[in-house]
DNA sequence: AATTGTCGCAACCGCGAATTC
DNA sequence: CGAATTCGCGGTTGCGACAAT
């Protein structure tokens, strides 16, 4: 087997993705699908790799995820999935509708895991603390097992109401129709980008600036709301994306097409 | 108020599996 | 059938936000 190369090509970019990144993945895969990874940063738009896309898409934007805090059910869940199928990230995620296997590893190498095998863990802790001393004492301090955020959720929900800028409501709910059978909720800051409103300003009105694509549906949340509440429009050349790069300031390093 | 430590999460890396040629 | 290519998974890391001192 010859791996791919990938990322290391020089002019990628790497790194967090910007929200006119996302909008770029989020619009080309709603019109053309991602029936090709490889090709598909190319043919977006985007300097990125594909598998940067794809992962970007799969953990991020794609838009059955349900974010916020897991539930009590859903970590039980994933400590009985994990007993029985170990590792196995995917197929736990296969399992609860919304969720992807990279949250669900997260989730449970910050929390869970540290609450089914608390001696193992702190073991750990004693061990690496061999090399880091620093965290001998963190480690045993402050055992997140006896955390009360991991029973009543985390403080952070109470300050993390979505404020969205572009269509000025504090909070947006929103009731999906997808086929995971995500409830009606609300959304917090971290489930969406907020975007600075100057960027939908100054690319969003554009004349001509968007295609087709319905943004105002709960395929993109409040996200797609925000897009799509500033008229779309057709065009259907690349000049657009053009456009939107050059006036995200983006393009400068890009060679001519 | 400044510094240090901790936590949580998004993203990257490397590998094997699956698919295509 | 084997090589090349692409995809998907799991482990790991980097960094921002927040808490503690």
């Amino acid at each position: 087997m010859v791996r791919a190369p990938c990322c290391e090509k020089m002019g990628l970019k790497k790194g967090p993705w910007t929200p006119e990144e996302d909008q770029i993945l989020i619009a080309y895969i709603q019109r053309y699908g991602h029936g090709n990874w490889r090709a598909l940063p190319k043919q977006a738009g985007l300097l990125r790799c594909g598998k940067s896309c794809r992962l970007r898409w799969v953990n991020y934007l794609r838009p059955d995820i349900k974010r916020g805090n897991f539930t009590q059910e859903e970590e039980e869940t994933i400590i009985n999935l994990h007993e029985k199928l170990g590792n196995r990230w995917s197929a736990i995620a296969a399992r609860l509708p919304g969720r992807t296997d990279n949250e669900i590893k997260n989730v449970w190498h910050t929390h869970l895991k540290k609450r089914v095998k608390p001696n193992q863990v702190a073991q750990e802790a004693k061990k690496e603390s061999k090399h880091t001393p620093m965290q001998l004492s963190s480690g045993f301090m402050h055992p997140i097992l006896d955390d009360p955020r991991l029973l009543a959720g985390s403080p952070d929900q109470a300050h993390s109401d979505f404020s969205c800028t572009a269509t000025d409501s504090s909070t947006i709910s929103r009731e999906t129709t997808n086929n995971v059978g995500v409830k009606e909720e609300s959304f917090s800051s971290k489930e969406f980008p907020v975007i600075d409103e100057s960027f939908w300003l100054e690319t969003l009105s554009m004349d001509n600036c968007v295609e087709q694509i319905d943004f105002t549906g709960p395929t993109y949340g409040p996200l797609g709301e925000a897009f799509g509440s500033f008229g779309a429009s057709n065009n259907d050349d690349m000049d657009f994306w053009l456009r939107v790069f050059v006036e995200a300031g983006d393009l400068l390093a890009l060679p001519p097409i």
